[in-house]
DNA sequence: GTACGACCACTTTTT
DNA sequence: GTGGTCGTAC
């Protein structure tokens, strides 16, 4: 058997089409289910082995680590290459990865750090306050939103276009304060990741062509959800190369953060691909599930078109309950998962959908009076609790002293006497002199501007950083000191609280994060820039790990996952779709796409719910059944009658 | 510096 | 119903 026999086996025609693709620009459209990843992977072996390019020659670009991660999994084991010879990874860890080799090129700060999006937004608090602006106003959120969509659109403030009136022009001056608040401080946000490549490369063409040299290969997993600056990176580097991009239209459900499916049109235009794939056969769900899923997409205009099929039986139709209330329909659902998780492989096999996070609360309730094992997705992660945030901060600040928003945060936490006032003569000062704020610090204390007692605790502050800062220590010591010598523990400790245990439990985990992350730490950046850039780009999941239970979460969070038997509910008008997505343009249709991504979740077993009522922001308010359920053909649907006993339960439960 | 009560707003979330 | 922010009182 040849080599190109071996990597064509068990691959469907479609499949076998794509991976052996002529070596020229690809999309392939690949419905959820149909082996997206598996073409991906073996679309990289065979160009490696048929077409015997270099391993070096390949970059594969994703939108999340969990994806980054599973694809240099699975290329080790098809390949056999150590993971880090290949560039496998975030649009945003390529982005950063280039802007560090070159950031001289990119003019930046050797030591620049990045900024989550709760920085951001305190920036963007910082800055309203400088300027005086109400929050009310000027909510932060919307300025927050704004800020990321010039960058997105390619715009820093200097390029902003603007018009007379009041409000553009304040929300330029805000971006521009922003903007150079950020420079100061050596800070990038996500959105300055991708912009600051696609600068550098634009802007340097030896070194544009340098990389275009490199890569003669470029594959480009969810595509659907490619930004306009992404999608310009990627149009820059791949003028002369070949662009393998793999996406379902079908299943862009982020357009609220940036994602537009125009550039799948664009992407036609532009790269004239010289195939289209389309991978419509599914080895995921029953005939029954694709039907229900087929059938609401259709109603959908901005599409493609794409059927899906299965060689698999019917299997069971989908239930649809209709619940008295949100207590009635959580009970229903426990009940059913109680009496019938086993068949599917055991409650860890099991989710339940939702579209907010607020929907969790009843459902949890159900699930713990009856003892059902669960985890919650989404909530707060690792490297978001606050006890671990101030200890970056100090870290932070270790790294590079101009960082003002770590300054801010730690200045006087644990409390250390440096009230409001003082902070506030020095932010004074550093607005004045346009400097940082631990610059203004030494001026201030050198120059004898403050009362004697705030110049002493503020004296001891810089004297604790200055400390920290000369010692020669590994970086999880180094952890271990900050936690220390700042007061952090002690403060914990004091107050004996079971949240406190908590915390001081956590801070012990980041230390021994550090430990971690230096043993397996091999490239050139100095240690703890590196360590803190990880904790921002790819920061981990939230905790609880261990839990083997019931899935509850988001459907945003369900998508790329599969389950035996799904629960979707709360399908009601105004909920879902949701009442806000309904405003925005094309809201219905990325909602429509959401209830698929939901649909085919389900491997075997699919059951759908709404309420008649439901509590949402403390009020009891009534609602019809949502349009997706009367959208899925006649046939798949079976209505779920209970006996008016067991009904009778949940009604007297709630007047 | 902290503790408590009033007030408000409120999709989705990864990088 | 919850969580975050702000002002006030100790």
């Amino acid at each position: 058997m040849s080599n190109s026999d071996f990597l064509l086996q068990n691959l469907n025609i479609a499949q076998r089409q794509a991976v052996s693709a002529p070596l020229a620009h690809t999309l392939v459209l690949a419905g959820a289910g149909s082996g997206k990843t598996r073409v991906l992977i073996q679309r990289m072996a065979w160009l490696i082995h048929t077409e015997r390019q270099s391993p070096f020659q390949l970059l594969a670009v994703t939108f999340t680590n969990k994806a980054a991660k599973e694809m240099q999994r699975r290329l080790q084991q098809v390949l056999n290459i150590k993971p880090q010879a290949l560039w496998v990874g975030t649009f945003h860890g390529i982005a950063h990865r280039l802007l560090r080799r070159h950031y001289a090129q990119a003019h930046l700060p050797a030591g620049f750090q990045i900024l989550d999006n709760q920085e951001q937004y305190n920036m963007v608090r910082r800055v309203l306050k400088h300027t005086n602006l109400d929050e009310k106003e000027w909510p932060p959120r919307q300025v927050q939103s704004h800020i990321n969509q010039q960058k997105e659109g390619g715009f820093y403030p200097e390029q902003v276009e603007t018009g007379n009136g009041y409000h553009s022009q304040t929300l330029l001056k805000l971006y521009h304060h922003y903007h150079s608040l950020c420079q100061q401080s050596g800070l990038l946000d996500f959105a300055d990741l991708l912009l600051r490549a696609y600068l550098l490369w634009r802007d340097n063409p030896e070194l544009l062509a340098q990389y275009q040299q490199r890569f003669a290969h470029v594959l480009v997993d969810e595509f659907q959800d490619i930004n306009p600056m992404q999608y310009r990176w990627l149009k820059l580097l791949a003028q002369h190369n070949r662009v393998f991009a793999v996406g379902d239209d079908d299943q862009s459900i982020y357009g609220w953060r940036g994602a537009d499916l125009a550039h799948i049109h664009r992407f036609q235009q532009d790269f004239q691909p010289n195939q289209l794939v389309k991978l419509e056969q599914n080895y995921r769900s029953t005939g029954m599930i694709l039907a229900a899923a087929n059938g609401l997409i259709a109603q959908n205009r901005q599409r493609l078109g794409k059927n899906l099929w299965t060689q698999a039986g019917e299997g069971a139709p989908i239930y649809l309950y209709q619940a008295y209330n949100d207590l009635d329909e959580a009970g229903f659902i426990a009940d059913k998962l109680q009496a019938c998780a086993t068949q599917y492989g055991g409650y860890q096999h099991c989710a339940v959908l939702y579209r907010v996070n607020a929907q969790s609360r009843v459902l949890e309730e159900a699930l713990l009076k009856r003892n059902i094992p669960y985890r919650i997705y989404g909530g707060l992660r690792f490297y978001e609790r606050a006890e671990i945030k101030d200890a970056l901060a100090y870290l932070r600040l270790l790294a590079h002293v101009d960082d003002d928003l770590a300054y801010e945060r730690v200045v006087n936490f644990p409390p250390r006497g440096i009230g409001k006032t003082t902070v506030e003569t020095v932010r004074a000062h550093a607005r004045r002199h346009g400097c940082s704020l631990w610059q203004a610090t030494t001026a201030l204390l050198g120059n004898a501007g403050l009362s004697a007692r705030a110049g002493q605790a503020l004296a001891k502050f810089q004297q604790l950083i200055q400390n920290l800062k000369q010692r020669d220590l590994t970086l999880d010591e180094l952890a271990q000191t900050v936690i220390e010598q700042t007061g952090l523990i002690a403060y914990y400790q004091k107050k004996r609280g079971e949240k406190e245990e908590m915390r001081l439990e956590n801070l012990a985990e980041l230390v021994r994060a550090c430990h971690q992350f230096s043993a397996q730490y091999e490239e050139d950046l100095p240690l703890l820039s590196a360590f803190l850039t990880h904790t921002v780009l790819e920061a981990g999941e939230a905790g609880q790990g261990t839990v083997q239970g019931v899935q509850l979460m988001t459907l945003h969070i369900a998508k790329g996952l599969e389950f035996p038997l799904v629960f979707l509910c709360g399908l009601e008008e105004n909920l879902f779709p949701h009442q806000l997505a309904l405003a925005e343009l094309n809201g219905l249709e990325e909602e429509r796409r959401l209830c698929y991504v939901g649909i085919t979740r389900a491997m075997r077993q699919l059951y759908l719910s709404y309420a008649q009522a439901r509590c949402l922001h403390g009020m009891e308010s009534h609602s019809r059944p949502s349009r997706f359920i009367s959208e899925i053909p006649i046939g798949v649907l079976e209505p779920v009658h209970l006996s008016s006993a067991h009904q009778t339960v949940y009604r007297n439960h709630n007047p």
